[in-house]
DNA sequence: TGCGATAATCGTACGGTGTACGATCCTTAG
DNA sequence: CTAAGGATCGTACACCGTACGATTATCGCA
């Protein structure tokens, strides 16, 4: 008896590192992260569970490649023209794979090898740096000011649960102004009053402070210059 | 037959919401997140897993009161004085308590609805820098931008398996520059080596990243003054 | 004092998890 | 054609969160 018969589908695929990856990453991004598990990904590639450990090791070297494939979907900036526009291009690139795939912010914390893509993220982003004049030093500074930037953007959006302006001020008028006695919170009540009658956009924050952060970075280069 | 009969303790110390939140939260900084389940914790407070759902609900639930006691640790702002210290001093507090805690920032992202504890952090917040001047629009930008830092600093912390520069040194040395080869990683391992050579301690970046922060937010403050 | 109600505790069980182990199969080299 | 090596998979084990029901402890009130 032949393997793939009764499975009906023509072409078998086999099972590859990249194979499993993918569809892990395809399955955490449908149906979350908690709903992945070695079973239900076999059963997606119409393998058994145990079939996997050929090609990953364990779970944890899983989401380690899961998370390196969300790396690799983040454009890299191109050194050369104006480092601002170019690191604003990237972080905005990072802002959104890191949307696409909410469940990679959670990961990280607990992931400390960085993989392939991951260094190559960071090459090219410290490239751009250093060809845009930032000493070493600097460049290690802004380097992980941004990362920083970037990581603490995504988990914000993570728990936060709305998306644009209209979905926030629903909330904030129903649950968390209910919330929010002026006796006790009289500032939180301010703002959250104001964000539900200004037409405030969450997404509007990231811009803000990225701009705010080149800018500073921006004197810090001009100042230790000449 | 007593209830306590055969325990050997004198004091039962029966059951409550907190005595399950600290226990639940040693145990987590212990033995890490991953090793806290009901049975285990129900074991360390001398009762059975299934006890433990009259105080907490759900497992998530016990996760966001956790979430919420650390919230609790950080130290507030007290408005009045110099905005930028007090802000200075609320953010080193809130780094060294998830670095106590470094589970977490790894439930940050899944956790949606803010405790009683976040609730008075971020109140406190945004008094300080509305007595300091800052409109609501404002003092919503930076509150915003220093959630940001902060998470971003924990997961950034958590992810990087050292603590101080020695073992900084240590690590780069032995694991990271190995696996960055001048051909591929040229900017990374110029790096990497100077990282190494300088006394370089991970720490000082969340001192620079504040202050450049803090200057930024104050120029703004100036500039939308008069 | 006794009693009924209420709350707290716990034993058991169910469906799920990651994965160790060993048997089986397929593919390829000689 | 055969031997060998890697890939696949069935089964089993220990553990997980928690639904359910039985049991026990505690307290308000007659």
């Amino acid at each position: 008896m032949k393997a793939d018969a009764g499975r009906g589908a023509g072409a078998p695929t086999p099972l590859s590192k990249e194979r499993v990856l993918r569809q892990a990453l395809a399955l955490a991004d449908s149906e979350g992260i908690d709903a992945l598990s070695m079973r239900k990904l076999g059963q997606e590639l119409n393998a058994g569970a145990m079939s996997l450990y050929h090609h990953v090791g364990n779970k944890e070297e899983l989401l380690d490649g899961m998370v390196d494939l969300v790396f690799a979907e983040i454009e890299l900036p191109e050194s050369g023209g104006d480092w601002q526009s170019e690191m604003r291009a990237w972080a905005v690139s990072a802002r959104d794979v890191l949307a696409r795939h909410p469940w990679a912010i959670t990961l990280m914390p607990s992931r400390t090898t960085p993989g392939p893509a991951n260094l190559r993220y960071h090459e090219a982003v410290t490239a751009a740096l250093r060809k845009a004049g930032f000493s070493v030093q600097m460049a290690t500074h802004a380097n992980w000011l941004l990362d920083n930037y970037i990581y603490g953007a995504a988990v914000q959006a993570a728990s936060l649960p709305f998306a644009d302006a209209g979905e926030l001020a629903d909330m904030i008028d129903e649950v968390f102004l209910p919330q929010l006695p002026p006796e006790e919170y009289p500032y939180l009540n301010e703002s959250a009053t104001a964000l539900m009658q200004g037409d405030y956009d969450p997404a509007d924050e990231f811009t803000y402070g990225l701009s705010l952060i080149l800018d500073a970075l921006e004197r810090d280069r001009l100042s230790a210059k000449p």
